[in-house]
DNA sequence: TCGGAAATGATCGACGTATATCAAAAAATG
DNA sequence: CATTTTTTGATATACGTCGATCATTTCCGA
């Protein structure tokens, strides 16, 4: 019923139990022939390791850590919320889990942070990334140690990374430029577009998939140029404050990045129709928002997916097996009626616990 | 490190190995107090039974069955090669999935179905369920003998299964009508509806949760008494047509049931302006015709979460263990700009072998 | 208080793998 | 051919649990 057993590979191939072993494993000092030998034994038999008596013997743990930017950003909180919850039951499956602070968006501060994985022993870790060749040489000294590494929300240089897991963002900038066309319905607008930095790739990537589907699909729209909000609530708000009093010319809102209290403000204080309203990330505000009909869709990346998605994937990369097929990972959209329950309630318990 | 033994919490106990396990596994024969003891020594060192290595002593394989309607449904296609990925992945952690094709929406054939699962030596079963009295019985005499059952996408009498896996289709047409709303924006409109029965729980449901949105919230919005159309494409393609001919009252379509291949039909070989579009579920033909703009949204269940969440829950159900943290089951919103890669490309690949 | 029933303790051999040791065989070296 | 080196085989112990068996102790009722 269940497959066969090394013991099995071994009489198929006519070697010892040992010498089996030394192949699978890898322990060297064994001839070319024996190699074929038990290779060609585990194709014909279609053995595979039973992982969990491995681990069972050897004892395994599985160390894992997450490096996640601090600050007050909503939406890495509901990121961290995820990973100790989730923790929580791996633990059962014999896998630790560290959650280490990263300064946020600092390169330097990353590095150091990768740089201090050194000094603990480690099977895998996910980093929200950021894209510079600083952190090429301590992300290769990380995997030459053995160091399963993932890209998590946010990329690292593709090429010392062995996964990434996060969404489109070029994806998720059309979508929301397809539901503010959809909303005007062939009558024309101008949509007053927010970044917090055009040197985050994740913002430039979202406004540049809005422009593209915008210009190829939606004639009549225009899209304004972007204001710059570092993400801060308080420029946020002053200047769509200033873009409702201008007239009735802004027919919508999109805002690429972080900060949406402050959006949330302007408009909720202003009086009168108010524009189509699009943001990203569902966390405890956004959500208040879109019930209190002050916004009208969140594009959202669903972290709670990708955060099981990383142990996952950072699971069957140290186990060198294949991976288990996944949900794929597409922006998700929001509206007032599809509100998940416990977005945050859940998560904010465990936090406060 | 990794947590006690049954040894450590014997010990702990002041009782042996022996009667440990009696009290874990409850194999009878203890007196009260001894129970005490042990249940209180698991409290307190924390104790969780390694499920891995109790797996492995007594060779278990997890025996599942999933009970599916038939016919050319594509959304239950879907669910069905969803399954089958998944199993091929967890056959190596000894799990056995069996397909069983019930025949579609007949309570009796499902009745039979159950009666059937009896013969064959069974650990739990997800089942495509129907409301029905009838079902009471047979759900009942397989549960007294252990098998774990849950509904999933159409739920089973509540009180003769464990759980329910599937969205809240009332969610799913409120959310339906949100996005509806959205795009006349002020306007007003008439919207025609069409279900596959009026009997079919979800239909009715999401019909319901369709029109109190648009009462509540877009009062200039008329829902138009819904078609009937038994999901038959053919009848979804003359009456939309008709529809469509009929000027240009109709200003937008939700079809809350299947047969969309007749809906698109009907829009696509219809000239000039179609109206607002929404249906349910993303499979090829759907998938194509959001692609072609031939309709504007698709909301989706995500058949391949709710199979990924039903090998989890079944697991745990059966080792008696707490749920793992789960991403909340809810209607997805599709457009053109958010499509998976590769929704039926793979699944279908999957199919041909 | 005796006898039988109930409860407990002690211990063993699986499960499939990892890791180690030691001896034996085969191959390479000069 | 003798000697070293490399490769193999045989075997043991451990991981944490299950499912046994068998002997011993404790309990209960007559």
């Amino acid at each position: 019923m269940s497959g066969p057993t090394l013991s099995d590979v071994a009489e198929a191939a006519g070697v010892s139990y040992a010498t089996a072993d030394r192949v699978i494993n890898k322990r060297g000092n064994v001839a070319q022939k024996s190699i074929d030998k038990v290779r060609d034994a585990v194709e014909r038999l279609g053995y595979v390791r039973n992982v969990a008596a491995a681990n069972l013997s050897r004892r395994r743990v599985y160390r894992l850590a997450f490096l996640i930017p601090t600050g007050s950003n909503a939406f890495f909180s509901r990121v961290r919320d995820h990973i100790i919850q989730s923790a929580d039951h791996l633990s059962a499956d014999s896998i630790s889990v560290r959650i280490v602070d990263v300064s946020a968006f600092s390169v330097e501060g990353l590095k150091d942070s990768i740089v201090d994985l050194a000094g603990s022993e480690l099977d895998g870790v996910a980093i929200v990334g950021l894209q510079s060749r600083l952190l090429e040489q301590p992300l290769a000294e990380l995997r030459a140690r053995g160091v399963a590494v993932i890209g998590l929300v946010s990329d690292l240089p593709v090429e010392f990374r062995s996964a990434y897991i996060g969404i489109d963002n070029k994806v998720a900038g059309r979508t929301a430029a397809r539901m503010t066309g959809l909303a005007h319905r062939g009558r024309a607008g101008a949509i007053q577009t927010f970044v917090g930095s055009m040197e985050a790739r994740d913002h430039a990537e979202r406004l540049q998939g809005f422009r593209d589907v915008i210009a190829a699909d939606f004639p009549d729209l225009t899209v304004l140029d972007p204001i710059l909000t570092k993400d801060d609530p308080a420029v946020l708000c002053k200047s769509a404050a200033n873009a409702l009093q201008s007239g009735a010319s802004v027919t919508a809102f999109y805002n690429v990045g972080a900060g949406n209290v402050g959006l949330i403000e302007a408009i909720s204080t202003s009086p009168g129709a108010r524009p189509f309203c699009v943001v990203h990330e569902l966390v405890a505000h956004s959500k208040q928002a879109l019930i209190d009909n002050h916004i009208d869709l969140v594009i959202d990346q669903r972290p709670d997916v990708e955060v099981n998605r990383a142990f996952a994937l950072l699971r069957a990369l140290i186990d060198d097996r294949e991976l288990p097929p996944m949900p794929d990972l597409m922006p998700t959209i929001y509206v007032r009626d599809n509100l998940p329950a416990d977005t945050l309630n859940d998560a904010m318990e465990v936090q406060i616990r």
